[in-house]
This record gives structure tokens, C-alpha cells and sequence, in this order.
DNA sequence: CTAGAACCTGACGTTGACGTCAGGTGCAAG
DNA sequence: CTTGCACCTGACGTCAACGTCAGGTTCTAG
């Protein structure tokens, strides 16, 4: 399959899908006119590489990770990093779900206000 | 208090704070000669600004929804803002909870291969 | 009163993950 | 064979959340 394919199945623009392969994310092999030919499983590399992201690791960080993740072998250095980026992930998610606690209380609250009829002035209190 | 003490109370830069304010996310008062002075609120003021970023809101979804995370009122419209991006966090909570969970896997694995010796070498196999 | 630390504004620099544009090439259909 | 869409490389643009630097002012300790 060619780039547009790819980028089509997997949603990720095909700007990105170079940049992946620029980044050492992703490989494709080339038809003799210099276009690139992906695998199958190219969609499934790029759909883990979007998740890897959204997890907040960086390009570079899942350059040296993902040969890893991907045939599961890692030497013992590789492990420890795996590990720091499972914990940091881990932290990540404790402050997120506290933010939805927050913001589950916020939501309650203001639908309490607002059966009770109290608007809210744009800006009008700021801290002091 | 000002700029320099309540950076070092949150630990975040002085340029952030002061681009927090540019965004109408701080407020500060003025001394005579145009310093800012900050009340003792405005700390955790920060510290939620902190989780809000931390949570993938922008500058300008916090500051529409800030007055109202902190005073508990909201319009029907800002409320439905608020329940919107709950339900982002949700998602992005889900997905790191699956980011997390591979992850496990993959130490798992890369524990065990390493316990029966079998290392992983430098982009031996990429899809092909 | 004066040194110097802390502060001010304004403006340009940085980084990551792409978007976009220019100018040229590959390739399948008719 | 030529039309035209998909693709190529290379290079510059973008955007957010700051970093950093310049040149000047304010505040506070001694």
C-alpha cells in the first residue's frame, strides 16, 4: 500500500507518516520510481505510534522503544527506561483523574446553581 | 506577595506567570511603581492552572472556564463547555490506561526474555 | 543614599509535530 | 501518448507555552 492508503486507514495525515519515517518510527520499503510501499502492518505500527504520543512520550523516546515494544526483547538499560516511562505515565494518569474529579465537582455544583437560578458574570470576580 | 516569591511557592517560572496573566488567566494587583502583588490565593490559583495545562486544556479553554471553576457558577452554554471537556479527559484517561497496560506487557515480556537471556539489538527487525 | 537584587516592558528565540507550498516525477487509464 | 492524480524532496510557516535577552525602573538592606 502507498502513503495515501496508509495515511487514509490510519487517519493520520500524510505529512505525518513522513515525518514518522523521518523520526525513525516507521520504515517503507520504495517501488523502483523512489515511491514508498508500506506492509499490512504499517497500520498498526502507526496506530501504537499515535497512542505512544498521546501518552506524551516524545518522538525520540519512542524511536528507542519501539523496537522493543513491538518484538517485546530489551536489554536491561532499555528496560529500566521502559519502566520510567510506564511510571511517569502512571503519575500522569493520578493527576488527570483528579482533574476530573475537580472538574466532576465544578459540573455538579454548577448545575446545582443553575436549577437554583444563579448565572455566571463573565470575569466579574477575579481573585483579589 | 510578589512575582518572584509566588513562582518560587509554585515552583512554575516567573515568565510563566506573567504569561498566565497576558492570557487572563492571573490576575495582579499594582504597587505604586508597577510592580505586581499577588494575594495568598493566587497560589493555588496556579497550582490549578498547572493541573488544567497537565490536562491538555489550552490557554484559552482555561480562561473561559477558570471563573467558573472557581466559583462554582456557570451559564448553561459554559456548563455544557465543562461537560465536554470532561468527557475529553475521560478519553484520554481511557487511552492511558491502555498505553499503561501495554506497557506492562511489554516489560513483562522484555523481564522474562531478559531472564532467559535473549536482548534486544538496535533496529534489527523493522516492519517489513 | 547607594548598591544590587528583583522587577518592568518589549521583542525575538526555541521546540515539537506537523501544515503548506513550490517545482518536479511516477504511474494507471483511456 | 497524454492527462491527471498521487507521489517525491526541500524548504519555509505555524502554534502554544514559554525561554531569553536588552535596556531601563523599583524596592530594600545597610
Amino acid at each position: 500500500m502507498r502513503v495515501g492508503e496508509l495515511a487514509a486507514r490510519t487517519g493520520v495525515s500524510v505529512r505525518a507518516l513522513r515525518y514518522y519515517e523521518e523520526q525513525g518510527l516507521l520504515t517503507a520499503g520504495r517501488s523502483p520510481g523512489g515511491q514508498r510501499h508500506y506492509a499490512r502492518g504499517a497500520v498498526d505500527r502507526v496506530v501504537l505510534i499515535q497512542r505512544l504520543y498521546a501518552a506524551g512520550l516524545s518522538s525520540r523516546t519512542i524511536a528507542e522503544l519501539l523496537p522493543c515494544v513491538v518484538d517485546g526483547r530489551a536489554t536491561p538499560d532499555l528496560l529500566r527506561r521502559l519502566q520510567t516511562e510506564r511510571d511517569r505515565l502512571e503519575g500522569r494518569i493520578r493527576d488527570l483523574l483528579e482533574v476530573r474529579d475537580s472538574l466532576d465537582g465544578v459540573i455538579g455544583a454548577a448545575a446545582a446553581n443553575e436549577r437554583t437560578g444563579a448565572p455566571c458574570e463573565r470575569s466579574t470576580r477575579v481573585s483579589p
